[in-house]
DNA sequence: CGTTCGCTTGAGGCCGTTCAAGCGACGTGG
DNA sequence: CCACGTCGCTTGAACGGCCTCAAGCGAACG
């Protein structure tokens, strides 16, 4: 495992100088979780923020009754509440180890120093942000305008867009989540989709080989999306 | 109207000097939109944002079939889609003038140059991006998780922290916006905002007089607002 | 005085949730 | 090797919250 390797291939710190690089592995911490482990709760004061080494963290909401949206899944190389630690001085979510995972912490107050050394750094950030908002608000579109099928669609393309294998049948992807955690992604229940796979299926959008989704009819699956009625 | 006051005033640009200010002053646009006028759409190129100069500006999504979700309501001194500017080319969604508006337009490249000088600058966007991202945050929980009267409770909460006067029979404050454009900024229509207010009119926690609510039971109405039901 | 507008109220229906049961795959222990 | 429990997922029935459609109502206004 090559940390530096691993810090730089994160597209925030792509411009950062080797001394820079340096100072952020001088600065950082490994912490290491058992699958299932909290990694913090909402409302904890934020001090740092992560970046996954290796495993898989699942960030979400909880509601007062237990009910999970999981707000995004994250691996190997992506950074986790580096917005928590401008404004607020807490995390507004919780995150938790899907599997055995290694995190690198990034303490608050140095890496704040850093960011006014390098000009490049914030703006780097500033678009990370801006696509972050940009997902959110795309979630926020669907949840308020859009119904369950629909999501589920948008969810297959963007797979598919990210990991999508051509095949003669169609374009074939993985799904690295259980139906459960896809369920809680689409702010929906494990039930509702399994109907809503169903649908999809019986209309020839979509075929399904326990993890793997291959599309049939894409021009069908993006008129889903883009929220015409099944 | 004292134009440099008033960009002063945005937390933003706090901390520029009076040169940059001049800058920003300097390539600035003033353009001006009559009620219900359309400013942009979502998918047109974002070549620069706006500064709120008068007026009161829409920011909303909007469904196949015609339904609007309210993302904010922008008003003097407020910026409005700085964050396109940075990844992405286009605006994530639909700007529209409530009353007849003044807006600044900062063009993006100037903009972007003028970060790159005022690290200072930048540090503010970053905190100014972490709290959209956190506003946004807490309406996908709500949409996901939560009842319309409980985003309610959540809205005349905040509502009476910015502008609540403290009288005899509980917090008054007063609606800036009509039931209609409530209802579209809670992810529900005007018919079930009535039922919803009736609901907590009902249940003593408020009581409402033309544009102005009073709460009377704080306590009662955080804990709907917390998830608890009616 | 009639029209429009913002809002409220009622009836009916739909989508999604809840609750309950069933199913195959898998691992464990007898 | 089989019985048994667990787990992830699916399916069905019933319920409930929210939306749709339609009507009513008071206030503002020409």
């Amino acid at each position: 495992m090559n940390l530096n390797v691993l810090i730089r291939e994160n597209p925030l710190f792509l411009s950062l100088t080797r001394k820079q690089l340096e100072n952020i592995n001088h600065i950082a911490l490994i912490k290491k979780y058992k699958k299932e482990e909290l990694i913090f709760s909402e409302g904890d004061l934020a001090k740092g923020f992560y970046l996954v080494i290796s495993g898989r963290i699942k960030v979400y909401k909880l509601s007062s009754s237990g009910k999970e949206f999981i707000l995004d899944i994250f691996t190997t190389g992506q950074t986790i509440a580096e917005a928590a630690i401008f404004s607020g001085e807490t995390f507004p979510a919780y995150a938790e180890a899907l599997t055995d995972s290694q995190l690198l912490y990034i303490p608050k107050a140095e890496f704040l120093r850093l960011l006014k050394e390098s000009p490049d750094l914030s703006l780097k950030m500033l678009s990370s942000f801006s696509q972050r908002l940009r997902k959110f608000s795309v979630a926020i579109e669907e949840l308020s305008l859009k119904e369950v099928t629909s999501r589920l669609a948008r969810y297959i393309l963007e797979l598919s867009k990210q990991s999508g294998l051509r095949t003669p049948k169609g374009i074939e992807c993985k799904l690295n989540l259980t139906k459960e955690q896809l369920a809680k992604s689409l702010g929906t229940i494990s039930e509702t989709l399994s109907r809503s796979l169903k649908k999809l299926k019986e209309k020839k959008a979509i075929s399904i080989q326990a993890n793997k989704i291959t599309i049939l009819n894409l021009k069908f699956l993006e008129s889903i999306s883009s929220g015409s009625k099944i």
